[in-house]
This record gives C-alpha cells, sequence and structure tokens, in this order.
DNA sequence: GTCTATAAGAGGATAGAC
DNA sequence: GTCTATCCTCTTATAGAC
C-alpha cells in the first residue's frame, strides 16, 4: 500500500481517532447504550461527518472489533515465535493480555447475547476473516496442549477456545475492581489461576497425596 | 399474609405473568434491548396497565432479578438440608442450576458492565437484600470447602463467589448451544468442570505422579 | 469532508375516559 | 385497573450549504 498523500494521511488519523473513541464507549457502555453523538463528541467532530467515514453505527463497531481482533493477532505472532514458552504458556499469555485490556477499559464488549452488534458482525466480511484467524492460531495451540498433556484433553477444543474468549469480557474482573481490594496485577493472576487451575486449586488426588 | 379476595388473586396472577414476560425478554435480549412494549404484547395487556403495576421499567427488571434470586435462595435452603452433600457439591448444584437456568431461556441477564439497570438495582433494598443473604449463604460453603481443601484456600473468598454468579451469565454456554454440536447436559457438565477443575484439567503434579 | 439543521422513528411514560 | 391516544425525549441517519 502507497503511503499517500499527507491530505490523506490526516484523514487517516482522523479514522483512527474515531474508532479509538468507539473502542472506549464500546468498553465503557456496551453497544446499545453507546451513541453515535457521544462517540461526534469526543472525537470532536459533527455527527454527520462520522458518517463520510462510517455508513452506520454498526460499521463503526465492526471497526473497532476489527482492531482488538487484530491487536490480538499481532500479539500472537510474537508469542509463537518465543520457543521458550509452550503452547499452554501461550494461551495464559493471550487471556493474560485480554484481561489486562478489559481493565484498561480497551475491550470493546463482546455481543454475547442476542444483540443487533451481533447478527451485523456474522455477516461482516472482514470481522469473521480476522476472528477465523485468530481462532485457527489459538486452536492449534489448544490441540498441542491437550495432546501435550498440558490442557484437559477430555474436552472438546472449541469449549477451550470459547472460555478464552469469554474471560475477555468476565464481568468477574469489573467485579473485583470495583471492589477495590486487589491490584489489576493481583485480579488478572487469581483469574487466570481460576480460568487454567479453577475453583478447586490443585486436583484433589494431589492434595491427599502432598498430605 | 391473608389470602385475599378473588379479585386480589386474579391481579396478583396477572403481575406473577408480567414478572414472567420481564423474566423471558431480559434473558433473550437484555435490559437495553428489552422494550416496555414488547412486555406489554407477551402479556396481553396494554402498555398503560403496566405502569400500574410497576412504576417503572427498572421497576420491571428488578422484579424479575429478585425472582430469580428467591427461586436460588430456595435451592440453597434444600441443598443446606442434604447431609450427603459437602459444600463444594452444593457450589456445584447451584452452579448447575444457573446454568441451566440460562440454557432454558429463564435467567434474566445480569448488569455486568455499567448499564442503567445497574446503578438502579444498587439502590433497590429489596433486591439487596436477597443478593446479600445470597452472597452471605454461599460465602460460608466457600470458606467452609476452602477449609476442608475442597477449594483453592489461596484465593479470597469473593473471588470464588463471583466467578460462581459469573458462570450464571457466562456468554459460552449459548456459544455452545448455537454451535449444536451438544445437548444441554453434555454443555453443563463441561462447562461444570471448566469452572471447578479449571481448562487444565487434573492439576500438573498429580499427571506427573500418575505416569 | 465538514458543518448546521432536521427528518424519521423508536421508546419510556402519562392523561383522561370508562 | 384497563384501555386509547398522546407527549416528549433521545437517537440514528440524512439534506444541503460551504
Amino acid at each position: 500500500m502507497a503511503r499517500g498523500s499527507f491530505r490523506e494521511q490526516v484523514l487517516l488519523a482522523r479514522e483512527v481517532a474515531i474508532v479509538a473513541a468507539v473502542n472506549r464507549l464500546l468498553a465503557e457502555k456496551g453497544f446499545e447504550a453507546m451513541t453515535v453523538d457521544a462517540v461526534a463528541a469526543e472525537v470532536g467532530i459533527a455527527k454527520a461527518s462520522l458518517y463520510k467515514h462510517f455508513k452506520s453505527k454498526e460499521e463503526l463497531a465492526a471497526a473497532a472489533m476489527i482492531g482488538v481482533l487484530d491487536r490480538a493477532l499481532a500479539l500472537v505472532e510474537v508469542l509463537q515465535k518465543d520457543a521458550q514458552l509452550d503452547d499452554r504458556e501461550r494461551l495464559e499469555a493471550v487471556t493474560r493480555w485480554a484481561m489486562q485490556t478489559q481493565l484498561a477499559g480497551e475491550m470493546p464488549s463482546l455481543p454475547a447475547q442476542n444483540s443487533a452488534l451481533r447478527s451485523a458482525l456474522m455477516s461482516h466480511k472482514t470481522y469473521l476473516d480476522r476472528l477465523m484467524q485468530l481462532s485457527d492460531q489459538l486452536g492449534a495451540w489448544i490441540v498441542a496442549g491437550q495432546s501435550a498433556g498440558r490442557l484437559d484433553a477430555g474436552l472438546p477444543p472449541e469449549v477451550l477456545l470459547y472460555t478464552i474468549y469469554a474471560r475477555a469480557c468476565d464481568p468477574v474482573l469489573s467485579l473485583l475492581k470495583a471492589g477495590g481490594n486487589f491490584t489489576d496485577d493481583q485480579i488478572i493472576e487469581m483469574l487466570l489461576s481460576t480460568c487454567f487451575r479453577g475453583l478447586a486449586g490443585v486436583a484433589p488426588q494431589a492434595a491427599r497425596k502432598a498430605a
């Protein structure tokens, strides 16, 4: 892709600013409660100008969702190259990043239930493409981790995949943060533990043998 | 409380029907996307009549939320009396019930993020009373389960409590159900496993000793 | 492309007759 | 308490001048 003229770069920067504002508002309020007026106000431009860049509220949200998938894919690429890590550690690192992103107020809330956004995204080519790319990469790590005995091989890989995705929008994070008793790092490490080791902690058999 | 006249019972039955409709719509669409018009249509009465029973949309939702807390409290009471169960099994049973309720489309979605509903509920006396009652009961089981070595004692009890609450609105349930590859029972047992035993399954130490 | 102004409609809540 | 009709606000999206 060519570098583009100065004017084109200004426009591109504006679009970046728009997507950043959408990302933040989506994380703060969710899709339904986010208004296009609020986006325009945060960027500092007129609402009509937004519609020159993105043709609907759904497109705005899709751009933010694609952005977060791209950041995830970039992280995955780095982790893949790190030979010091095994596959389970790579999955933990991705989960940690997702939790950090949510605590930082930068994780646009995923459309879990039947939302207007969900159906829009399900017919959005670019979004689906990125999502499938990410799922393929994580899926490969999951299967390998199961073979290596580092992940529960008794569960279908898609169950593990969805569970990791769901941790990116886990309400427990904001509940604990609102409680104010823990630092962000403590919250993340505790929830990583519940995610990978469960509420039971060390398996009962191991505890019995240790006693 | 007296039994009330026939007319009073008819009105009570109508309120029950209203709350049931709200409960279902809340589970299906969430608070923001649920419209009062839809509630009135489902019950089969005029919207203005709804407002004779409940003074706002928030009050409608609160009634549904209190209903589900009451059902949870009733279950807790039964489980408490069952001497065959230990505390961890009681917590698993509550989690299983919550998941079944969600899969049945009868779990009104909890207001995880900053929603209009959340602030309304946080100043709703009856709701908070029931929520605290439930939290106290579950909290007691958690602490006991930790002492007995059946739950991870390295985590603060509130982390375990919130995690169990969050499983009631876990998006993984609907994702797996939408996939169509598993029965409801299979989904629930798999997610109970990820919840209590984690994605890693049997703890690494135990696996190593078994080998 | 950016702006101001406005269309078009959805949705929460109420008035007033019965 | 139930109904019909209506108010009023908020929100998405567009028209049209510059």
